[in-house]
DNA sequence: ATTGGTTGACTGATCGATCAGTCAGGATAA
DNA sequence: TTATCCTGACTGATCGATCAGTCAACCAAT
């Protein structure tokens, strides 16, 4: 009795998050547009009416999965980014890890969420106030840290460099087996926790030759045709 | 009169065309799911009708654009690499160049094909033929560029290091302001030329810090956790 | 030069299917 | 009872696609 109200009362509670998972699977394989909430809701074994009972409507839905999914890795990204001593050698490094580590992990929703983050790069303008609301935040507190540790990088420059590192991730979150198809025949792809150092690796390389390129112009990037 | 064929001539010719650039901007606003047969018709100034009987299906119109679109941007692309001297010092410079040049310039569509490329990053099932007929050609012929130049990197590094910078492109292509957001309040942004110097930079420098590594490493980048 | 047959470009009307969303009401626990 | 959770039946709108048919241009035969 007591176990049967714990179970009824747990599939409750679970009831929102069936749908989420759901439902972030539907819109990661079939975007906004292409997904529907029939088979959303077949997905999920929920009535569709169910659905708008607990969402409203299908882009408040959308909304839903992205702002829960975005808080974990966020909140994720921050706590390693504040346990990380930004004087080290490698503080870039460990910022590049603490950026992307929460996105490719379990946390971030293995392969479901990947291909909803790697649509919200692309920038539609259904998602742009979304993405202010959801990622801005965290995002300044990288840049500013991208900033800090690349000397006296500016603002404008280290938004860049993170805005550049966030398209190498999503080039690698919603991997199709491209990279090994165009690296010849038998290229095994890479284990998960390689594909990160390789991908930091890249981020803090490019960084730093942007970083070095704009010292040595006076902190002035675009130097050519300008008035 | 003879004015008059020539025009009625010439309007004919460009019909398809005129369906294209529309169907273009329409895809690219609204994605493939968002947009509408209808609002493309209108939006080309002919019938629904019209768009059936020249490309039969919505799919098939949506693959004309992207085989047109492409084969001009791949064949500048490859163009622009045969020029090059790959025994230079900044051949790698050059070779990033050749391959995001033609995609940011008025060969690239403008702004109109750029969500439609980061789209096709994204890896949807739906393009994953179409990017293997449209892209791979071309991409191989870069990954072996990227390869040789290099030195003594193996083809899946070089496969890594293509993937790595079509995501940077793309976190470029589809730009909606974020990153002059992120940088602060008084940002302009880059001119055009400065910003393909800042990726190829940036690129470069990633490049470069993955070669290097792999080189300290024998050759094999992911020796952690390997039986 | 005028006819008649043929073709290609194009359209309006309309199809069945599917879409997101609504609503009255059943089921259940407090 | 009251409130909450949930469903089946339903709606109007819109979707991509198909259809018969119009119109102008061309070609060949007279």
């Amino acid at each position: 009795m007591v176990m049967l109200n714990a179970t009824l009362e747990t599939d409750r509670v679970q009831a929102l998050d069936v749908i989420l998972n759901a439902a972030e699977l539907e819109f990661s394989e079939k975007g906004f547009d292409g997904a529907s909430m029939k088979a959303l809701a077949a997905r999920a074994n929920v009535s569709q009416s169910l659905l708008h009972y607990h969402f409203n409507s299908k882009i408040r839905l959308y909304e839903a999965v992205i702002r829960t999914r975005s808080k974990l890795i966020n909140d994720d990204r921050l706590e390693r980014l504040q346990s990380l001593d930004l004087n080290r050698e490698d503080a870039l490094f460990r910022i590049i890890e603490a950026l992307f580590q929460p996105a490719l992990g379990p946390l971030g929703g293995g392969r479901a969420y990947a291909r909803i983050f790697a649509g919200l790069i692309a920038g539609h303008a259904r998602d742009q106030a979304l993405v202010r609301e959801c990622y801005d935040p965290t995002a300044k507190v990288f840049v500013e840290a991208i900033a800090r540790v690349l000397g006296d990088t500016d603002q404008r420059t280290a938004a860049q460099i993170y805005q550049f590192s966030l398209g190498v991730l999503a080039s690698v979150l919603s991997r199709d087996g491209r990279a090994e198809r165009l690296g010849g025949d038998a290229v095994l792809p890479l284990k998960d926790g390689a594909l990160l150092q390789q991908l930091a690796r890249f981020v803090v390389g490019g960084a730093q030759a942007i970083r070095d390129q704009t010292r040595s112009n006076g902190g002035e990037p675009n130097h050519e045709n300008n008035p």
